[in-house]
DNA sequence: ATAATTCGTTGTAATATACAACTGAAACTC
DNA sequence: GAGTTTCAGTTGTATATTACAACGAATTAT
């Protein structure tokens, strides 16, 4: 079983490298999984059908986006139908997104086409290991929610 | 334990989505940790490293991305002094690349770097779980290896 | 009320990328 | 061995993704 701080090490660079290996093809994955969704607008329409309904900050906090490009992807996905403003009746700061009709049904199909590359790349894994390759998933993207600020000086 | 196949399918899409979001939060992280590496170029200088010297289309191939692509990454790393080219004696059309010792030192940097921060974010998991972790990532990653020819249509 | 904060948009620029056309070099065909 | 095909890489061009800064409108705090 593993125990030396070098065996700790030698995990750490593989975590790395893959992680950043899988960041670097993921662009081109995904223009191959759905030509149609503008690619990067998929992520977040997705996040905002997740949250039934969430506010352009939000997406920007969750994916370490500056706001001007939420609000542009947003723009976008709003000229393509998928994606509705409604603004907040006690904030008129605020507009609450939702998808369209068209946006949960454009999210559903690419959903499923996804699904099916993920089925078949992970097609002979066992359920054990998937269960538990989504754990570790889970506990390291959670993990940085707790650490990103980075740059911010808040209360100053 | 699990074994029904609804289970699977949650496993599934829990990987898919938490991979989906760490892709997208790695540019931002990335930047982060090396402001002064033109920031994609890292990823391929060390590839170079890891081969111990290759060609860019190899390059373009493991990172599924265009060779123009590649070819204007390299030129970059050339003009920082990071990469030197030698061509391949054997075949004029082959550009060998190589780290040069300012590329080696630059890596070697960066490396720390992204080192001690996954360390922070590793910090609390088990010798255990991160080498499982390593090796389903290379799992993972090395699966897609075979799958991803797509709009090819070789010996046509 | 006035000031400070928050949410979002727009102007501008940098970077990353792909596709197509092209050059030079090798390999293959006959 | 001339002609064709394939391979490695570059360059022209266009698009996409993103950030930063300046701004506008609404809300909250003083």
């Amino acid at each position: 079983m593993p125990g030396t701080p070098e065996e700790r090490n030698e995990s750490l660079d593989v975590i790395q490298r893959e992680l950043t290996a899988f960041a670097r093809r993921a662009r081109a994955a995904a223009a191959r999984l759905h030509p149609e969704l503008p690619l990067v607008s998929y992520t977040l329409l997705a996040h905002i059908e997740d949250q039934h309904g969430c506010r352009a900050t939000d997406l920007a906090a969750h994916y370490m986006l500056d706001k001007s490009t939420v609000s542009r992807q947003i723009g976008t996905l709003e000229k393509l139908g998928l994606v509705e403003r409604h603004p907040d009746p006690d904030d008129h700061r605020i507009q609450v997104l939702h998808p369209t009709a068209a946006g949960t049904q454009a999210l559903a199909s690419t959903q499923a086409s996804r699904r099916m590359a993920y089925q078949e790349r992970l097609a002979d894994w066992t359920e054990e290991d998937l269960a538990r390759f989504a754990k570790y998933l889970l506990r390291y993207n959670s993990a940085g929610d707790t650490v990103p600020p980075a740059q911010q000086t808040p209360k100053a």
